[in-house]
DNA sequence: AATTTACACTAACAACTGTTAGTTTTTGTA
DNA sequence: TACAAAAACTAACAGTTGTTAGTGTAAATT
């Protein structure tokens, strides 16, 4: 057997994966070759196929590790005893810290999903639609409870998500503002929107 | 001469403009064939080179076009003597009629422009920064005229333009909901997380 | 009717695509 | 030190890429 540990970042394949998502978050999933992958992880393109199957194996990779980060985290949020709020608070938060932490996965999950393989895309989209409903649920029950202005829940969902998902436009700035202003204005907006 | 239009679309270099975006939108720019578009088209892949000069003038003239449109809108509203709110809301519903009436072309200048050729790629990323600088600015004196509560500017505009962008998931979505009632809560809640 | 112009076509180019096969080198273990 | 597994390498594949050159044709202008 040989080294399974390559530098201190894990096996090669998560090198692997981790140098695709810097390339597929500069270039686009698309625009990036096996052969410009190769010489970032410093090997022949061919030698990828010693640790991965497929360009598009990457990509399920990193978007479906984004998911299910996401539904894990809304499922012990949505078990807990938070008014609605709170909760929707916790969400945004939550977001926004991976946006900031996890940038390249989370910008790839966003905006790169469309160039998955079926039934790779059927099934992210289900999660997607899924993992949004029930946001929308939180907000519904929110507003039933008097806890949360009237909006129709949708548009709040898609205002939100889409909001924090504009962060990777700051991720790419000169950032004249530090991520903990950034974190704490955008939760102010977003939250005393909702408020009645 | 040969005829200078086609269709009731207007010049047959329009007609192409015209299916690039809608195939730019549907598959991203980099996985977009020249021959996917004569096909599209109806062409053969070489004619359409009696009409354009390269792929990448395909998407110039794409991302130039809704640039140059917001920044009209922009210096109109500027120069009115509304209240900064007023002004500011007057922005955001322009902001979501493009992305409702002209989705593909305002899609692809938002996500798309990535791969436009230098000198292009800076010359509109200065017009995107300077767009967004003079949207802050109207925040900034919003605030200091106590129109406005106090918030990072920078942080609004991207909450604002960012939660609009995202107006292009429920363009690819079932559409359960209206484009007015989508428009009036988005507004409503971008404004309302604005007021003291 | 003759000529010019616009625009379609076919064929081809060189470069690049993801991926496989087969071979050699490196490396950890016995 | 020998052995076996892991992972690197080279070479090649069949297909696709944007684009150019050269040619034919139909239509508008003279």
């Amino acid at each position: 057997m040989a080294k399974i540990k390559s530098k201190r970042n894990g096996t090669k394949k998560e090198v692997i994966v981790e140098t695709a998502a810097q390339l597929f978050r500069e270039k686009g999933f698309s625009a990036t070759s096996m052969r410009d992958l190769a010489e970032q992880v410093g090997v022949e393109a061919a030698s990828l196929y010693n640790h991965i199957q497929s360009k598009s194996e990457l990509l399920q990779e990193i978007c479906f590790k984004v998911a299910n980060e996401f539904i894990a985290n809304l499922e012990a949020i949505e078990s807990s005893q938070d008014p609605l709020l709170k909760k929707l608070e916790q969400i945004i938060r939550f977001h926004i810290r991976m946006m900031l932490d996890q940038y390249e996965f989370v910008y790839i999950s966003d905006y790169e999903w469309r160039h998955l393989p079926e039934p790779y895309l059927s099934n992210f989209l289900n999660q997607r639609r899924s993992y949004r409903r029930r946001l929308g649920t939180l907000i519904e029950l929110g507003i039933a409870r008097g806890e949360i202005k009237h909006i129709e829940p949708y548009v709040a969902v898609l205002t939100i998500l889409s909001a924090i998902s504009g962060i990777e436009s700051w991720q790419r700035s000169r950032k004249t503002i530090s991520a903990e202003v950034l974190e704490e204005n955008m939760v102010t907006y977003l939250i005393d929107g909702l408020k009645k």
